[in-house]
DNA sequence: CGCGCAATTGACTGCCCTCAAAAAGCGTGG
DNA sequence: CCACGCTTTTTGAGGGCAGTCAATTGCGCG
């Protein structure tokens, strides 16, 4: 074999470089790693295992699946979904860059509901069992992902309330005023971005029909409050958005 | 002072069976020591806090309260809820013995919801400064701890999917069937039990109308599937209700 | 017995769903 | 570039499930 090949200089370095690698990666302020000084941080990408592509439209996962690793999302977008034993399904949530998935099945260890990527995505595999070693060791870890699976846990009991006690048009608000949140902690504008799902997903999501999106849709854009145009959207009155959402506009 | 008052024989151990303590608690089983061995459970008796007596429809906390302690219901039945910026409230769940109340408040430090006793009940405060600190030494009580988060958060998955998806009927014989098997596996009966919460509650949690939950006992005791009288309640087709709450009945 | 609150029942309304058709995107291939 | 087919979205018309409003009944308690 020819020696200049670079397979002549293989310093195990390499392979972790191919690895994920937390201190390198843009979302480490808002992913399991925050807060974590270097050398912790570097115990942690020590376990991280591969990182995995996942095509649009594929699933990371499927209920029932065994659990082996949480996920967490370094690119792209993912929506979670259970379906009943009628057969229908119910998203329960789009999830974004920083963002972790799986956590639903520790209790059982089996996931407990679908993740598909709703574009090209990229996850980092994160085995639960070291992870849950290396728990031991470094407290701030450990402090921070209970703190992750709180705000999962208050994340649905807003869905909750979203679900059990508004009308269409103050859902749809919400869960607007929600991404564009979203979008700003992550460095993006919070009045201008694309919905990266269907409108029967976001229909699915908030408990209404697509035809009704469609007309909220319709409706909040002859009132001036948003820009549509396809999957682009545009906030144009934030505040009476947020207003609206909060069932204080009138 | 008299040598004879039991002040005189004051081994602590006296001391810590006032507070409360988990291996004498009928609820091990199923609450945060399951699983542990004798010495493991004696440790987390030490952090327990006083035991706390909670007064029908008083509050156990309520949001926005700063977060020192997680609760584990003991005896007796809690609902915990919302109030959403126009001040309209959602019950996000009815907790009974054996649960954890206050997981949602460890992601900001603050409590997120009220919690109210429904009757006349007892918590064990467990301080979660404390009981993080236990987690470095007895790996068994943090995975236990991890799989209730866990549970909590498929919990109210379960809630997104009957809110999103399900019809009243449907909503409503999906709530009855989840409280018998919670009551059996308490060990008490899957079939006859009290309602500890009013008709109001139940809509409210179901995102109904107290007038739709009332026309729904109607019927379902027309159809001989259900007896009730008052808040005592006996499933006498358990099966048919299930399928009615999975949506396959017909 | 009478008061107050909770629950039930009935009549009617309205929000959102269902059904249906038209319009707009979007990828493919000529 | 346009034609074509397929999917997604929009828009319209009408219906139904659960909500609203209102009156009655039942139950606990002084």
């Amino acid at each position: 074999m020819n020696p200049t090949l670079s397979f002549s200089s293989p310093p195990p370095l390499n392979v972790s470089a191919l690895r994920a690698s937390c201190s390198a990666c843009s979302m480490h302020q808002l992913c399991l790693p925050m807060g974590l000084g270097e050398s912790d941080m570097q115990k942690l990408d020590q376990i991280i295992g591969r990182r995995r592509k996942v095509p649009k439209e594929s699933l990371l996962y499927r209920m029932d699946d065994p659990f082996i690793n949480l996920y967490a999302i370094r690119l792209g977008h993912f929506k979670t979904y259970q379906v009943s034993a009628g057969g229908e399904q119910q998203i329960t949530g789009f999830q974004m860059a920083g963002e972790l998935l799986g956590m639903d099945a520790i209790s059982t260890d089996r996931h407990h509901c679908d993740a598909m990527a709703l574009e090209d995505s990229e996850v980092c595999e994160i085995p639960f069992g070291r992870l849950e070693e290396l728990f031991g060791t470094i407290p701030t870890l450990l402090h921070h992902f209970h703190r992750m699976m709180s705000r999962e846990i208050t994340r649905e009991q807003n869905a909750m309330l979203l679900l059990g006690n508004m009308r269409a048009e103050q859902r749809f608000a919400a869960f607007l005023v929600n991404l564009a949140s979203r979008y700003s902690a992550r460095g993006y504008s919070s009045t201008s971005f694309q919905l990266r799902m269907s409108r029967e997903e976001i229909g699915n999501y908030l408990g209404l029909t697509i035809e009704s999106i469609s007309r909220l849709l319709s409706r909040l854009k002859k009132q001036g409050l948003i820009r549509v145009a396809n999957r682009e959207i545009e906030l144009l009155e934030p505040d009476h958005l947020r207003a609206m959402a909060a069932g204080t506009e009138h």
